[in-house]
DNA sequence: CTGAAAGCGCTTACAG
DNA sequence: CTGAAAGCGCTTACAG
């Protein structure tokens, strides 16, 4: 490895100098800076960042924190079903944080970590701040990260402080325009297959269909209301419980993509057809949504407005050391995407 | 942050001590180790891994690289449906890296850069080693990795040194069980649509296929193969594609799992039914096989042996200072999963 | 505009 | 068995 000293000794000038040429340092003649420049570029040098770390006490990395705590291991959930979409934001993620130059760090974290071990963790790694994915609403990690003033992104969960606030889609309009294109085309008995009400995405789809069903004058059936968890299988087997029960219902709401692909299997072994017979929507927009039988439609969450927002959030808040004004959550607009499995209700 | 000249100040003794009593080192008294595991333990204190790795000369991170150089990201590319196997695989190398302690990095690697800063910007990071997740066959990072002498595990391309080797499956084993299966359902007209056959594992799948079929006293006709990329959708084009020409076949071999989804939904598009009128196999074995229409018939790759084994191997690399003997390669047995996209040829 | 010196928080020969 | 001192590769007041 090429260090500041040899530079600085093959452009005959100081580390000191060097460093002030590499950091931008306004107080430099031009012809030092150039002296600087062409021994960097002859001797291939870049600076050390695990010095740069230490000596500026904060390294240029961004921590990724996955999913309720119990899990554990955070890349390791995301090829669960239920994690598709977010894997497809974390890419717009990934691009944000890159042009920063900013690197994603995935900690390994002891099994069953503390919230104080937690944050340990994360100050003894000098991250810049992190971005927390899908957490659970009452995990521990929440508080303690707000409390410790580590400059956070929570996605899909709450959590608001003087460096902390939180990026998600406006899910219950979403699923208001969901129900209302169901409602437009003739259903009136919906049946809700979603994944859980404590999370703030479960919460807010509900909500949201409650709200149209309202306005329609209706309400919503709680016996058609099955809350099983976000996975494929889930959802597939409690399709299956719910067409065992009963069969009057003509459409049926899905708290994801990947929960209506469960719900389409589990549709076509009972003999029925989509959306012939019962009509089935979405959330999300995955890509294979165009692939299902037949293609699904759905609510689509902008992926890219949610990651870009969250990384330009984030980067000003670990610039902004004044820390003057608490920074506000930014909730994403979403829209409706018709395809093929839904129709009018059957005559 | 807790430092350890306050736990040495704590305990009354150097911060030698403390750093030795952290690294177990074995010449310290028992009541020495004690005392310091106490002011340790109260005053909460956990060493601070950016300075450990500038004085170590190497961090406790392993750098993730992956898939073709051109595509910039890593982790933006896990979205696409081709590398929905992979991140199933990662999810077992975090386990086994999270096991050992180490952390997961994925860096932010300019847009085009050389080799020679590739290799820089790990240098700079100190990382210990790096896993390379489905390089293209003349992808300039693998010399350059081999060469700088960095610990590496190439999956799914090939590369050797001193300090790297590979992690693949089986796939030409995988490939002629598979073909031997649709043999033994009398299917003698096969259709091939594959990824590529300039990568490795598309590569030996065809191989293996050829195998098969050449034991079996056939020869495998070109114009039914049909290299399109590892794509949900580029399957389902070539598929149409195909299907439009001609129907002189009873069976689809796809590349990979997500690609026969997309073959399935072109058969649907066309009136054929699976497997009354096509049999349709996969790859790889992802969750998403018992979801299709029918639940696919596929091969099996042990991602488990790949990833721990994968992380195993490189950490002996990056323990085993003295690098005597050159580490081997790990080639990883494929299976047979026969489920309900194959049957009988009709007669 | 430039440099000598101190310091970030550790580890590790070198002495004792 | 224990500690004082040097050093990892940077940055940044402090002087000039």
């Amino acid at each position: 490895m090429v260090t500041s000293e040899q530079v600085a000794r093959a452009a005959g000038v100081s580390r000191t100098t060097v460093s002030r040429v590499l950091n931008g340092s306004p107080r430099i003649s031009p012809a030092m800076r150039q002296r600087v420049h062409e021994a960097i570029a002859s001797l291939g040098y870049e600076p050390d960042v695990v010095a740069q770390s230490l000596v500026r006490q904060r390294s240029r990395v961004i921590a990724l924190g996955l999913f309720p705590q119990e899990a554990g291991l955070s890349l390791s959930e995301l090829g669960q079903t239920r994690h598709y979409f977010y894997l497809d934001l974390l890419k717009h993620i990934e691009q944000a944080a890159a042009s920063a130059f900013y690197d994603l760090l995935m900690p390994s974290r002891p099994q069953n970590a503390s919230p104080e071990q937690y944050i340990r963790s994360l100050h003894t790694r000098r991250v810049a701040g992190t971005v927390m994915l899908g957490l659970g609403p009452g995990d521990s990690r929440t508080q303690a990260l707000i409390q410790a003033d580590i400059p956070t992104i929570f996605i899909d969960s709450m959590g608001q402080g003087k460096r902390a606030t939180y990026v998600k889609s406006d899910n219950a309009d979403g699923a208001r325009q969901v129900v209302e294109h169901l409602l437009t085309l003739g259903h009136r008995r919906i049946a809700f297959i979603i994944g859980q009400t404590m999370d703030l995405p479960g919460m807010e789809r509900l909500f949201g269909s409650q709200q149209a069903l309202a306005q329609a004058g209706l309400t919503m059936d709680p016996t058609l209301v099955r809350a099983c968890g976000w996975d494929t299988d889930n959802a597939y087997e409690a399709a299956r419980t719910l067409l065992a029960e009963r069969r009057d219902f003509t459409a049926i709401v899905a708290g994801s993509d990947l929960m209506a692909v469960g719900i389409l299997r589990a549709l076509y072994e009972h003999g029925l057809r989509v959306p012939g017979d019962i009509s089935v929507t979405g959330f999300d927009d995955v890509d294979l949504c165009r692939y299902t039988y037949p293609p699904l439609t759905t609510v689509r969450q902008d992926r890219r407005a949610m990651g870009e927002g969250a990384v330009q959030r984030l980067l000003s808040m670990i610039d902004d050391e004044e820390e003057e004004r608490e920074p506000s959550p930014l909730i994403v607009p979403t829209s409706l995407v018709a395809r093929h499995s839904t129709g009018p209700v059957a005559t």
